[in-house]
DNA sequence: TTAAAATAGGACTAAAATAGTCCTGTATAG
DNA sequence: CTATACAGGACTATTTTAGTCCTATTTTAA
């Protein structure tokens, strides 16, 4: 729950490091070698997030690819959509789901709104907000009560 | 991303149905016969409750679990912990990491706060809220902005 | 005191998702 | 026309997840 894989995570290296050439065309050899990522690997996200539309690509010699807008206006919700798809919080969450437990099931809405509610919430988390190492995840309020992240005061971080 | 495995979403059937009984003993072949999911997964979720105490359990005839407080009590995030243990948003985000990336790698902190403050939220919903077919998710507020989630209104439910 | 009803714990298997590689084709610069 | 670089997708390997089963141990009650 709540992981992002590994492919998204290396994307969002891939996305930072076109971020700071934002005119030029880089080549997914470059991202390769500065980001340390496997070629074929950084080559397949490339084109899945060409794909999607969060970078523009050039064919050819002296090809590659750049950001399609600027890292304010990609936000991490754009990441994962483009890197894992519209994802179900649950196999059952369709519509036209055949569940089996369907009937008995009184749960899997409320799971589902949890997640459109994160997913949301993703939205105003853009790609700079990201690379910033120290970036203070803005404050997150919840059933009214405030939550102020800091890193260090987690048991979810071992 | 933002998936909850299977399994967790039948635990929370499981405790479900648990908390309409929150006295007796209920065994886990009666959760198995109305839930309608098998006896042995069934039994491996209460076994794997019981350890991080969310239910208490009595062996014997005429044995069976019973929640160990009520459904009020316990949070989405206490669910996900006693089912999914304690997961890292991206594989790399132990300290003692020895990914090859490290030195590039500039936004597995941010990931890992977005992680905390999504759980930390989840503690702010509890296992009554998710039963109540339409539950209001608790409005949600990120970066200043109030997100009020209903159900029908966004992309992400296909 | 013994049989039956239950849980405890963990080993094992099967299935599915994920990650990663490779190949063939096409476009472009020089 | 050739080297460079992306496009698309097939394929393989690995890992995770799901699900089943077996062997204790505990408790009730006849």
């Amino acid at each position: 729950m709540l992981r992002i894989s590994r492919l998204t995570d290396y994307g969002t290296l891939v996305l930072a490091h076109l971020s700071g050439a934002e005119e030029e065309l880089t080549s997914a050899a470059e991202v390769s070698s500065t980001t340390g990522i496997a070629l074929p690997t950084v080559s397949k996200l490339l084109k899945k997030l060409a794909k999607s539309g969060l970078v523009t690509s050039a064919r050819g010699a002296q090809g590659g690819y750049r950001l399609s807008r600027n890292s304010h206006q990609i936000s991490a919700a754009d990441i994962i959509d483009a890197l894992e798809g519209p994802v179900r919080i649950t196999k059952c969450s369709a519509k036209d789901s055949n569940c089996d437990l369907e009937d008995n099931c009184n749960v899997g809405g409320a799971w589902q709104r949890i997640n459109v509610a994160i997913r949301r919430a993703l939205g105003d988390i853009n790609l700079a907000d990201l690379q910033t190492t120290r970036a203070p995840v803005p404050s997150f309020n919840f059933a009214g009560l405030p939550v102020n992240v800091e890193a260090q005061d987690s048991k979810y971080v071992d």
